[in-house]
DNA sequence: TAGGTTTACGACTGTGGGGCGAAAACCTCG
DNA sequence: CGAGGTTTTCGCCCCACAGTCGTAAACCTA
């Protein structure tokens, strides 16, 4: 469960309060009822933390299958990747923060590789799809969505590639409208959204395309 | 498990002895032992279909968890991908056959759609990684490896541009043999090898690198 | 030796991302 | 009301690199 929040990129974790591993940080999950999808699964065990009606992406990653991973019984796993816009912020209970992916506290099992698997899955596909939409609010100007793309990739993003790129490949587009003047100063914003909220391949690899 | 055979990618697959799907054919695969990984317990019933040390590359694909891909009872499973180098030609048990991924039979459970998101995966990974060390022998010649890809990939590729491509990347090197003039004339063909033969990415995405 | 075949390689072209600087459109302050 | 500052937008140039093509190289057979 990821969240661009104050310009970083933080994952929501809840503190455990039994063994293994009592105190450590945990990503949310549960067990699997007999009968149910594991997105059911996932979805489920997600709203007992947050509201999921926020959750505009959800992706599987791996399975975690070393036996070693709980050290108490043999246990498999199923990560998944969770992805909340930034313009929302979700009631968590007492136990559940946030915190920066780039400052991990101790984590739980082998959480941390899972963390960081989600973290390097959201970056690579936000290079060839238009995952952005599960970062961004329905409407922003580029400057906003160029704060969002650098929080999530972690290195610099020009306002002027971004525009160009995902304009070229028609995952923005423009929706006429400008942002207030504020008391800032500044010529006001034009505003753009995402022309599809859902997962779209939107670059052919460069190397070894088809002919023609 | 695809190999490309004839010119053709090829899966491997056999034919099932009882419900449910008697009769269809099926990935190699088999239930999960306590205290195994995965990965042991794939290799593990591949090994009664193959030599598995000639499986040259697996990797995780997704799990299904649809409760009615199992009409009889609610079972998981979890997809891989294994490929096998061009050059050997398995041993295979009676029931086992190679069948063309492009005329697939009748396919029990969801095992369709798992040998079509392996060849998915296989042709978006051949663009930017090295994983064609998997498909191809150890030594080969520029034409050789082109077959192999126009094969997995499914549409031409150019000689020469993959010969750019794959010595600019790093990912081949010249061995400094010729093959041997045979009988139907045409200047030698230089050898190559894969400089590696384990995953390595070799093409940042295109777009939103960062910036220097 | 001429002609055919296969491979290798250099040259040209085109697409598209990266960088930069100027222009646009707002503000505030004197 | 104009000067100066700020933020956004846009056009222009550069360059990396994939795609194409034509030619040279190195073998064969007749």
């Amino acid at each position: 469960m990821l969240q661009v929040r104050e310009g970083q990129l933080q994952v929501l974790l809840w503190q455990r309060a039994r063994n293994p591993f009592l105190g450590a940080w945990s990503a949310p999950g549960g067990y699997l009822e007999p009968g149910e999808t594991l997105e059911q699964s996932i979805r489920g065990h997600l709203a007992m933390k947050v509201d999921v009606r926020e959750l505009a992406h959800l992706e599987q990653l791996e399975v975690l299958s070393d036996p070693r991973r709980n050290p108490l019984e043999w246990e498999l796993a199923t990560a998944y990747l969770g992805l909340i816009p930034a313009d929302v912020d979700p009631e968590v209970p007492e136990d559940t923060r946030w915190h920066p992916v780039s400052h991990l506290p101790e984590l739980a099992f082998d959480h941390r590789a899972i963390v960081l698997a989600g973290r390097d899955r959201l970056r690579a596909k936000l290079s060839y799809t238009n995952v952005g939409y599960a970062l961004a609010p329905a409407v922003f100007s580029i400057s906003e969505l160029r704060e969002l793309y650098v929080a999530a990739l972690g290195h610099e993003v020009s306002a002027t590639n971004l525009q160009r790129v995902l304009l070229r490949r028609g995952v923005l587009e423009r929706t006429g409208e400008r942002r207030e003047p504020g008391r800032v100063g500044g010529r006001p914003a034009a505003l753009y959204r995402f022309r599809s909220r859902r997962l779209e391949i939107t670059d052919q690899f460069a190397a070894l395309r088809p002919p023609g």
